[in-house]
DNA sequence: GCCAACGTTGGC
DNA sequence: GCCAACGTTGGC
């Protein structure tokens, strides 16, 4: 079992749009390394839910649905998706200020490679920030 | 709107 | 294979 976080600017696509449609298709990454942890994501896997931009702040997690398949919005091969779920909604969302303001978050990617839209989350992490939430 | 931090492209 | 120029992302 991994852990990820995806970005999503939420005037694209919004955690709210996601739980209205009951399922999404995570599409439209252009970046290798982005595609890499795609490829990486097994069924079952959890992922944060992050709005950037607008918010900037993790709003909920989705559960990995399906495996990646190759992304039909390119004619590229070497692009994929995945599809995802809506799995938890936090009660109160964690602000990219709180996770800068906290020692032990200085070296989650979110802060450290601020611009990769699909990046692993450690199983400590994971729990660390959920915590918050209780 | 600006800028830092990348990633990509293309000339050599 | 190097590197300059350019494009994109995302925080501020």
């Amino acid at each position: 079992m991994n852990y990820w976080l995806l970005k999503s600017e939420p005037n694209v696509y919004s955690f709210d749009k996601l739980k209205s449609e009951k399922k999404g298709i995570w599409d439209g990454v252009r970046n290798y390394q982005a595609r890499n942890n795609l490829k990486a994501m097994k069924k079952g896997d959890l992922a944060f839910f992050y709005h950037s931009n607008i918010g900037k702040e993790i709003v909920g997690i989705v559960k990995i649905i399906k495996e990646s398949y190759p992304d039909s919005t390119s004619d590229d091969l070497r692009w994929v998706v995945v599809e995802v779920e809506p799995f938890y909604t936090f009660k109160k969302p964690i602000s990219l200020q709180q996770i800068k303001s906290d020692a032990i978050l200085q070296n989650i990617g979110l802060i450290k490679q601020s611009r990769l839209s699909v990046m692993t989350i450690k199983p400590e992490e994971f729990d660390y920030i959920l915590a918050f939430d209780n």
